[in-house]
DNA sequence: AATATATACGACCGGTCGGTCTTATTGGTT
DNA sequence: AACCAATAAGACCGACCGGTCGTATATATT
């Protein structure tokens, strides 16, 4: 918005919005989301959201591909700044369990407020979230792949189910963490995938140790 | 309800409504879940409901109790009357698995539909949800140290880590299996229990083969 | 300064929600 | 057969939803 709180044209002015409709999301849902509060929020009128967007369905969409930037940027990015390899596996889910931890959006996580919503509800937003978790799984057994690859897990390793293990130990994490003790449910994340990768690793000192 | 379609009193009556309660809540929410679909798919009008509950939100923490008692039967009960110790525990995660595979909920998991649901929203409903997904952490809890005293896991697992896993893969089964391939995801979530279990317990013969 | 254009606003629409209330019907009792 | 207590039905209410539209205002241009 401008500095008067009018709504104007450009990307900033989208992203803002979007922002604000990631938190109210992962609190509420992306169905749940009222385009009102929303607008309110932002000390905006609602029909100007309709400028931007021709729909409800098609603001859902964006905020869902901007969470995915977030999540790019708080996320995988600093997993890509870590060295390839079970080091990189672990600046993964350590960033994960960080954006958790820090509380930057109220519902915990939106992605997994939204798939809930949505798994049984076919239409496009169902299809746009299938598609994101589609490439966050791929992108996380490329990983362990990678780690393979560099002798730093068993050559024998089941890529997929190791994927699929740390994935879950990130997903109960945001599970959890929100109706019972956080504190003890971040300790259990970390250091229940940091001794798996210990254990699996020939050279466990490419790993912090592990202390409960 | 009775022969004609009508509501009439009495339990039986009582949890007809909340096992329908239960399928469209795990579709669509405990708050998404319209008190007027419910009504009608049941053949009957919206006002009898609120002569067995006071309000909607009467009527949503019955519905919670009556999917504990669904989740008890179908996964707890299966799973004591296996032997205590690894199998017991094992028996416990693919009944969960069962459930999930077997299609009973169009939504995959009410629990975790719910939980992503309420979690950031306070009200009786979330505490209900709280002190659900407390006892269920405990009971899991228990199962794992028991298998210990048995002498089934070693003396140093850390329990409540170990706990925490076994849970994760079951939900992980929930929230992928809606959206991505969900043979895959079944046979992950099993087949990542079974290992690990098998490699950690000191007479793995108490457990079934693993095969990928 | 006057005009033209873009755009944000707020009233408004139809529809659905949870919830209430009056009415009609049922089944049991004497 | 007549009455009574219980209860299901459906019309109805205010609130809120996504979405539309006419109008007032700010900006840019000449």
């Amino acid at each position: 918005m401008n500095i008067d709180g009018r709504l104007a044209r450009g990307q900033r002015t989208r992203t803002a919005v979007l922002d604000a409709a990631v938190s109210l999301a992962s609190a509420n849902g992306l169905d749940g989301l009222s385009l009102g509060h929303l607008a309110e929020s932002l000390g905006v009128s609602k029909s100007g959201l309709f400028a931007h967007w021709r729909s409800k369905e098609e603001l859902q969409l964006a905020t869902i591909d901007r969470a995915v930037a977030q999540w790019r940027e708080k996320i995988i990015g600093p997993a890509l700044r870590a060295p390839r390899g079970v080091r990189r596996i672990h600046a993964l889910h350590e960033a994960r369990v960080d954006f958790y931890a820090d509380r930057v959006l109220p519902g915990g996580c939106f992605f997994a407020t939204t798939e809930f919503e949505f798994n049984a509800r076919p239409g496009a937003v169902r299809d746009r979230l299938a598609e994101v978790f589609a490439a966050w799984t791929g992108f996380l057994e490329r990983l362990v792949a990678e780690a393979v690859d560099l002798g730093e897990l068993p050559a024998d390793t089941d890529v997929a189910v190791l994927a699929y293990e740390i994935d879950a130990y990130g997903i109960a994490a945001a599970m959890r963490s929100r109706l019972l003790d956080p504190e003890a449910t971040y300790r259990h994340a970390r250091l229940g995938v940091l001794s798996r990768l210990r254990a699996l690793c020939p050279d466990p000192a490419l790993l912090p140790e592990g202390t409960s």
